[in-house]
DNA sequence: TTGTTATATTGCAATATTACGATAAATGTA
DNA sequence: TACATTTATCGTAATATTGCAATATAACAA
């Protein structure tokens, strides 16, 4: 149906899930990587970096922006966007994590 | 179109996104942090532990096969599933190396 | 005000995803 | 062999996502 059924899962899970889809997209994987890249803050020479569209290409700074991926600002007629630092930070630990876990159980399956 | 322009991003772009879009479901999720708890190898008592039907998943399971999230081992009638170890150091990876990135940048934007 | 530039929104068409019932396939057991 | 158990696959319905052209909006400049 395309409906996924959150109600079955903890919050933690789909607030997780949600951050993920939102940079699970090559473009907006690109963006990231194209904000981390140009240290100062970028605004919408990202259309003229990616073969998309200003229409998606917004659209996809949008659902960044939503997830709290990115932010940002107006400055002038542009708008700076720039990495939320927390939020990389936050996933960055949660894969840490699951990591170490794996790392410190002894089991010999698979 | 729902169809993604893959050829317009590197591979490294594209991997990352079909990876991260596997775990990006809060089933997919929910099935990753039980095999994590439950040391050994799991079988079939995730369709028990979840509230979705066998077929949906079994589909799930799928999917995280596919992009080497898991793997799985006939064990009799059961199949016996576990994390790769190796594709989850790599996500933890890679958000580390954008975290750190981050940080050793003093810019001052947003 | 008028024009220019930069971004956002709308409306659509094409595909993809999610979920599930029904059924198949595989393996072990009586 | 016949049956039970476990997992996979198929088919289908409902919904979501992706991408773009067209258009709207916002801010500045002349």
């Amino acid at each position: 149906m395309g409906i996924t059924k959150s109600e079955s899962f903890t919050v933690q899970q789909n607030e997780t899930a949600l951050l993920l889809k939102a940079i699970a997209h090559p473009a907006r994987i690109a963006i990231v990587e194209h904000l981390l890249k140009v240290q100062s803050c970028i605004c919408g020479d990202i259309v003229s970096e990616l073969p998309l569209a200003q229409a998606t290409i917004s659209q996809h700074l949008k659902e960044l922006k939503n997830a709290g991926i990115i932010k940002g600002s107006v400055e002038g007629t542009a708008i700076c966007y720039c990495l939320e630092k927390e939020v990389i930070e936050k996933l960055a630990q949660y894969f840490s994590t699951i990591s170490n876990q794996i790392n410190n159980q002894k089991s010999t399956c698979c």
